[in-house]
RNA sequence: GGGCCGUUAGCUCAGCCUGGUAGAGCAGAGGACUUUUAAUCCUUGUGCCGCAGGUUCGAAUCCUGCACGGCUCACCA
């Protein structure tokens, strides 16, 4: 409540009550025109077809039809953009979802009076309007609508950053001095969404998105669901957690890092295939694909492994990019490369993935002190680095630096060391491997699955072996998850997926903050 | 956490190197203009120059520290 007011503010503030004493509600409860309302683009489908179904005409008798315009009266609601007002005529640009359409007011008996066009040429850029009246087309092709009427919707007290626009031969927009300081646009999002239609967007294909996933699942027999983001016990991936407390329970809660442990216990009671779109929480670093809470789409599928489950990711994945590109040959554009995401992705196991981009074979160093020597001896990590990590790790260390940029095509990489997959089945011949894969495109990590361990005795050794390590990420038992898997849970396989880092790869952004309406930020000094 | 860069008007940015007390365009205000579209033309206001300290007769400018941000490295299955 301790806002100084700008002189712009101040302006707008005596205008405001200049309004109120002039009896006119500067934020009235409603529309008088909604029945009427048509949308912009609405507006200029319209007009083009109505000018299409013209009778021949002379140039003269056609001129004098566009300037009286189609008959039907309609109304145009929505946020003023641009105002270019001369004298006793003025046009102001009218933006709602669709897109901007103009409106056209002068003072005569085919438009308004004289007071109302003083009301008028009063209105701010940011003011929200209505304005009744007819389809035209001014002489120099524009749809616009000719107010006979309009009323103030919401007054703006404060000036939004509204660019300049300058509409292009060749059809595109050029917008001058845009509001584009990253940290303005995300601190004050509302006002980024306001001016930058391209960042709303953004969030209409992470919608669309979200919603093909939801209609690709719901389609292939499997059920949604919602599990506990409060967790007594959090688990299912290497993280540190957010810690909460429950008052009347006097009780320390996790916020989740995944959702796999509850959706595994969901099989153990019958059903056969589940999935959740929801936000998990990880008390990590935030970076350009790091957010401390992002959204996750995970599914398990009884009778399901590592192999079917990939085929039914790629799948996943066609479809998804075909309804939400709108494109029929599933191709994005990402970070400058051109992606194809029609099936098949290429398959590597990460041993040859790692001997490819590194030329270690490190099933030729079965421990940890052998793999560390070659390691260094290659330069391929620094020393400090290499200190204190698993053999597990050091081999996902390879992949994370020296692999994971290189898979820009879309590429599954599958059998993983055993020792960073705790929840994953082993492969049978192959005790140090798992059956895992993770996929990649556009150089970045986008899913991990495997065939899920369903053996209570090796779970429960597998939590062992973890608390045994001084991994600080390392999930602490769970009991109650081990006693719903003695019950007996079917054969399956699961998979996760980050939303966020799809849709930066379906909307062509660098940086997860562009893909979250509200990223999380510094706190405002 | 490390390195580099940045923070000047509501927005986009110049000025800093080489210290002399702050500028442009847009937005705003006043005026002209009854089909404009980055409307145009005339007039005009606008600043804790991120914060704190230091050097200096004098600091937006040089130095130090801090805050915030961007990029990057590390961390992040």
């Amino acid at each position: 409540m301790n806002h100084e007011y700008s002189e712009v503010e101040r302006d707008r503030l005596a205008k405001l009550n200049k309004l109120r004493t002039a009896g006119i509600d500067p934020y009235p409860a409603r529309t008088r025109f909604g029945t009427l309302r048509v949308t912009a683009a609405e507006a200029a489908r319209r007009l083009v077809a109505w000018q299409a179904a013209l009778p021949e005409q002379t140039p003269d008798e056609r001129a004098a039809a566009l300037h009286a315009g189609e008959p039907t009266i309609c109304a145009l609601m929505g946020r003023i953009v641009a105002k270019r007002i001369m004298g006793k005529a003025g046009f102001v640009s009218v933006e709602d979802d669709s897109g901007r359409l103009q409106v056209y007011a002068r003072i005569g008996p085919d438009s308004i009076d004289a007071a109302s066009f003083e009301l008028f040429k009063d209105l701010d850029l940011g003011d929200f309007i209505e304005a009744k009246g007819n389809l035209f087309i001014t002489k120099t092709g524009e749809p616009t609508l000719r107010a006979t009427d309009w009323s103030l919707l919401s007054k703006s007290i404060s000036p939004l950053p509204i660019a300049k626009e300058e509409k292009q031969p060749d059809g595109s927009v050029k917008r001058y001095s845009a509001f584009s300081d990253p940290e303005s646009r995300y601190r004050q999002r509302y006002a980024d969404l306001a001016v930058n239609p391209e960042v709303r967007e953004i969030f209409r294909t992470r919608a669309r998105i979200i919603r093909t996933l939801r209609e690709f699942f719901d389609s292939r027999g499997f059920l949604e669901v919602e599990t506990p983001i409060l967790q007594p016990i959090y688990g299912g991936a290497a993280a540190r957690p957010f810690i909460t407390h429950h008052n009347q329970l006097d009780q320390d809660l996790y916020l989740r890092i995944s959702f796999e442990l509850y959706l595994k216990r969901l099989l153990v009671g019958g059903f056969e295939r589940v999935y959740e779109i929801g936000r998990d929480f990880r008390n990590e670093g935030v970076s350009f694909k790091h957010n401390p809470e992002f959204t996750q789409l995970e599914f398990y599928a009884a009778y399901m492994d590592v192999f079917s489950v990939m085929d039914l990711a790629e799948e996943m994945m066609q479809y998804v990019a075909r309804e939400v590109l709108a494109a029929s040959d599933g191709k994005t554009r990402f970070r400058g490369h051109e992606i194809d995401l029609v099936r098949p992705w290429q398959r590597i196991t990460l041993r040859d993935a790692i001997l490819e981009f590194t030329g270690i074979d490190y099933t030729q160093y079965p421990d940890r002190e052998s793999l560390a020597a070659a390691i260094l001896a290659h330069k391929l990590m620094p020393a400090d680095v290499v200190q204190g990590k698993t053999r597990g790790k050091l081999i996902d260390g390879l992949l994370g630096d020296h692999v994971e940029k290189n898979l820009v095509q879309p590429t599954f990489i599958y059998d993983y060391p055993r020792d960073i997959s705790p929840l994953a089945k082993s492969k049978v011949g192959d005790p140090s491997t798992v059956e895992r894969f993770e996929g990649f495109v556009g150089g970045m990590e986008l899913c991990n699955a495997f065939s899920e361990l369903n053996d209570p005795l090796d779970q429960e050794q597998r939590f062992l072996e973890e608390m045994r390590g001084e991994d600080e990420e390392a999930q602490p038992p769970d009991e109650d998850y081990l006693r719903a898997m003695r019950y007996g849970m079917p054969p399956n396989g699961g998979f996760g997926m980050g939303i966020d880092r799809l849709t930066m790869l379906f909307t062509n952004n660098d940086s997860i903050r562009e893909v979250l309406l509200f990223p999380h930020l510094r706190k405002e000094e």
